[in-house]
Formats: structure tokens, sequence, C-alpha cells
DNA sequence: CTGAAAGCGCTTACAG
DNA sequence: CTGAAAGCGCTTACAG
């Protein structure tokens, strides 16, 4: 049914030479002779020949692959927090290509094992592993990895002490923003909504960017306007409907992140108070519906092109045994309505 | 630095037996003695050992991989557009992984190569093409694969003379319901946004349902209140603006994707209509947005899970040389609020 | 039930 | 600049 592929000794017997000049004519070997390179490659377009990618990699111990591990931690009916991993997805096999890497993808539930075997099977030469949450959880799984000499970057912040290299968003500098931003618009009272323990590092590190946001206006955070919560707009709307019950008053929500402040101005909208004309809220992340819900949220922006960039040429340095460090990069805000800086703001 | 992986040969040494029996118990195999099986595999715990793809490939001429090829018509600003994608990759890789396979994605740009070398390369062993849009301009790239002998599941709509196999929704169905809901609730007037030409085959599918419909009403389509429009927020703004500026008296929209709906509804918002007091709006394809805009939107439902298996079942049967049937699964109408079936409508 | 052997299609020292 | 040869780590007839 199915012809054969056409191997490297195809071509060597067409082309009049040996099976290694084809080798390396193919791979551009200065040791060739342009004319018997040109000549192999004229025919290796002929025959629509590829390189067999299983036996080149067995031979030289590589796949040129790159798997992306994403794993999730809620129960999978908010989807959309995957939005912001789906831009990485696609920015990531952009810079991947760009390097000569395939991704290979993988969903991991938090539970399952993390396939260490994706580089002991050589299927893979190094690891991308994006989620958020909770790295108590994900500490024993890291440890495993590095157990096993696999290669992996972690999307998130640098953790004293966790195996392997990082790349992440410089998190307290986020909450240092959109808290500044809501000071200088005048807001006094801001509430915030998300965790802030240490295994939690990304809010954790929102949270302290808050904290020295108030104390830069000489402030001190209010505890009777802190109220937990993971990502989820469902956990945004009831952290909403305590701040209510305690009475408390306050003029400005920081939410760890975008879902939770969709679901804070949710059910801000649904006591009857506007936003941003008695509230301002602010999120984190600038997922894609962060611009069309309405008001549309000022929030603050991770780049995800790079943040790809970060990670991508992390894992390449690290298969080619270079140095690499840990690094964060600047996030940026992004005002829209939902504070009120910009009271006609555009939406398109 | 890092430690060689342990071989088959290893294990055998350590088994006291040779390299192939080694190879045989770890694949189960009925041929070695359970006792020699169990020996074999519990010493290849033991030093996490792991198969070499490459090896293993190499001699089968297998990857056990399936790459997922994404395309994308759009010019990358309405990224909303892929959230169907996303659930579709998500339900890919967990369909693929069931049955063995690794899960390769590439996001292709119309204007690249179709890496028809994936196969040829050997790292794959069969295609999955995901994409919306004009049919027309991937007719030439889909020959170029049939022309390789490559294997390849399309997801879309069965297209006469369209080389490979497709599984896809029946989008005429849906068009249908649709229009039957739209009806069923008195509106009578019903405006059509979206494309119909055959060269788009979804959009034309959920425009004969439209017809349908209207003519199981006795009704004819009314070209005033039909406005083409690609898949993007943006032109379902502007199609709106069109229509209001036709002046044809209208009191229900069917836009063909929900993108389209909800720019739709954004310019009737922004005219002054209430949705769905005025007009009812249906869309289509229940992205996860669809659910948080105000009000929610009523759409047809493509459920990504079976669409998934439907597509990897396809593609494996496909590898192992089985008869496989172009098929189309149902949609299912999701009734929210912007089509006034649900006054009080929960929006969660 | 097990082993010796061939061979999948490359890459790369080694020799010329 | 080119070729002959080894070998990457498996799987699977072939023989026993």
């Amino acid at each position: 049914m199915k012809a054969e592929n056409p191997t490297s000794r195809d071509i060597a017997d067409l082309a009049g030479v040996s099976q290694a000049t084809v080798s390396r004519a193919l791979r551009n070997s200065p040791l060739v002779r342009k004319e018997t390179r040109d000549r192999v490659q004229q025919i290796a377009r002929e025959l629509h020949y590829f390189v067999n990618r299983n036996a080149a990699g067995l031979r030289t111990h590589q796949s040129k692959t790159l798997a992306l591990l994403l794993f999730d931690e809620t129960d999978g009916t908010d989807k959309s927090m995957n939005l912001f991993f789906w831009s990485m997805l696609d920015n990531i096999t952009r810079a991947a290509a760009r390097r000569g890497y395939d991704v290979l993808v993988s969903l991991q539930q938090l539970t399952n094992d993390w396939h260490i075997e994706y580089q002991a099977s050589n299927r893979a030469d190094g690891l991308i592993l994006l989620g958020y949450g909770d790295f108590a959880e994900y500490r024993e799984k890291l440890d495993a990895l590095a157990a096993a000499h696999t290669r992996f970057m972690i999307w998130g912040p640098i953790v004293n002490d966790q195996p392997g290299h990082s790349f992440g968003c410089d998190n307290e500098h986020g909450g240092y923003q959109a808290t500044r931003h809501l000071l200088d618009l005048g807001r006094s009272r801001i509430a915030y909504i998300g965790r802030r323990a240490l295994r939690s590092p990304e809010h954790a590190a929102r949270y302290l960017g808050y904290v020295r946001a108030l104390h830069s206006a000489s402030m001190a955070p209010n505890e009777k306007l802190r109220f937990p919560a993971d990502n989820s707009e469902k956990l945004g709307y009831e952290a909403v409907q305590k701040l209510l019950a305690v009475g408390e008053p306050f003029d400005a929500i920081f939410a760890v992140t975008d879902l939770i402040a969709i679901g804070a101005m949710r059910a801000l909208a649904d006591h009857g108070i506007s936003v941003p004309k008695d509230v301002s809220v602010v999120g984190f992340d600038d997922m894609p519906l962060a611009a069309h819900v309405s008001p549309s949220l000022t929030t603050v922006q991770q780049n995800a092109r790079m943040a790809a960039e970060g990670l991508v040429d992390g894992i390449v340095g690290l298969i080619k045994g270079q140095p690499v460090e840990s690094r964060l990069m600047a996030p940026k805000l992004i005002i829209r309505e939902s504070c009120g800086a910009a009271a006609a703001a555009v939406r398109r």
C-alpha cells in the first residue's frame, strides 16, 4: 500500500557516492565538496527524502524534542484558567521550532506519575513544566525528576532549594504595580483576594508586592480586607460575598488572578456596587477574557512570548550543557476600565 | 555528569538471561516463562529502565506518536477563537495517551509548509489536522499530504473528493437546532451572520440548517438579513452595524460562531438594543467565553471530548490499517440567556 | 521457553 | 574530500 520511504542508501546509489557522504552532505558538512553536496541534496529533494529521526536519534542520543507538561490543579470546570497556558503553548512551539525542536505535549493531573520517562526513554531531551498552584505538592515530583537527572525548566518563581531551573514572572513587582495603580487613583481601602501562603509562591509574591505598595504610601494591610481564594471565578465571587458580609468599608480590590477578579466583579454587580465608580478592581494575568468582560479588567500582564522564549532558551541551554540561571521577567500593567483610570476606555 | 541510561543488555547481565529475552519479557510476551518475566521486570524497575524509543521505533518503523497540526487563519489577535482547540488539545492528548500515543503539537500558519515530513521522518505515525477556515486554501496541502501517503484525520465536515478522512460536527443539524430554537421562541425575522460559500463548508452547512429550519416553519431566508462575516468578534460587530444601517426589521440573529455572536451582541448593546428583550442571539461553538458574556450566550455546542475520541480513533485505525469511515457527531443546543428562553437563567 | 544473529537507518571516528 | 566500518539499542524471525 504505502511505498517504503527512501533511505540515505537509496540516495547514495543514485548519486554514486557512499552512504556516509550522503549523510554528511545532508547535514551541510564542510567536509564534502560543494558539487557533491548540491547533487546529493538535489536527489534527496526529488525523492522527498527526510532523515529518519529514530535512526538519527538512536545514533546521537538526542530526540530534538521537548516535552511540555501542563498540570492543572483545578477540577477542569474552569477551563478559562488555561488561557495563559494556551498562549504559552503557542509561543513555546514556535520558539522551539526556531531552535530545531519539536514539542510533545502532555496534560498532567497532579496525581499522575510525572513521566520521568520522557527523557529516560529518549523521547524528549528536556522538559518544560507549566502550572499554577501549590509547590508543596509539586516538590516531591520535582525531586524525583532531579534524581533521574532529567533536565527541566519550571515556569514560575525562583524558590530556594527547589531543584531545577525556573523562569518566571516577577510577581512581587506585579503586585506592587497593581496596588500602586489603585493608590495613585486615590483608593486607600484596598482589599486583597488570593492566597499569600508560601506554599503558593506566586500568590505570596503578589501579596508581598501589595504590602510593599501600601507601605510606600505609609499604609499597612488591613487583615479584615484580606480573603483567601484559589484561582477560580467561583471563589472570587464567594470571597466578595464574605467581604461584604464583614462590613469593613473598601474602595478597591486587588484580585490575585483575573479569574478571581472576574468573579469578584460579578459579585459586586449582583450587589448593585458599581465598578469602577464605587470600587476599583485590578486582576493579574491578562487572560483574553479580561478585555471582554464588562467593565473591561485592568490587570497585570505576563508576556507569554517572552515567557516562552525564556523557558525554551533555558531548556535548550541545559541540553547543550551550558550554564543556565533561573530568571524573572518584568510584568506589565494593562490599564482598562475596571479601575476608573480610563473613563472612556477603548475596548478594542 | 549524567549517568548513562541502562539498556536492555544491562538488565540481561543482571538477570542472567539474553538480551532478547529481556526484550520479550518487557513486552509481556507469553513466550517467556512467568518467573523469568517477573525477574526481568523487577530488575528493570530497580534500574529505572525505560525502553529507548528511538531504538524501538527504528526497529519497528513506528514512533507511537501523533502529530497535531493546528492551523489558524486569523491574524492571531483574536486568540479567543482558539478556545475550542485548547479543549480539543486537552482531550486529544488524553485520548492518545489512553491508546499509547504521545502527541506532538505544531501551530501552523497557512503559509508554512505543512510538515509532510512528520511522517516521512518517522516522527509521527499519523497526523490530526485541526483548523477552521477556507478549505479551498487547504485543499492543495491536503493533496500534498495524500500524495506523500501520509495518514491524517481532518477535523471538519465531510467534503466530497477531499483527500483523507475526517471527523466533524454535524453543522447542518446544529444550524437547524439554533434556528428552530429561535422560531420556537416566536422569532420570525432571523438574521444570519456568517459565510455560506461552499469554500467555507462549516459555515455553509450551518447556513443550510438555518434555511431548512425556516422552511420547516414555512419561511424563506430574507437576503436583506444575511451578512457575511469571518470568525472574529470585530467582524460580528461590523456586520450588525451594517444590518442596522439597512433598516430591515429583525428580532433575532443566528451568528455562525460564538465570536461573531459576541461581537454582534456588543454592537447591539452599543446601539441600545436589548438582548434578549428586543433581539435574540444564538451562536455556535460554546467556547468558555460564551457562558461569561452578559447576557450569557445561547449556543450550539460541539463536544470536544467526543470530537477528540473520534479523531484519535480514526487516526489509530488508519495506522493499524483498519478501514476508517469519515463521520459526523451530533451537536447540542445549550440554552442560556441571550435568546430569552431562560428568563432567570443560571449563569453557573 | 530461550539464545544467537540479523538488521532497522543513521552518524562519526578512522583511514586514506 | 571520500569510503569502509562500527555501533547506537532495540525487535523478531530462525533454531533449538
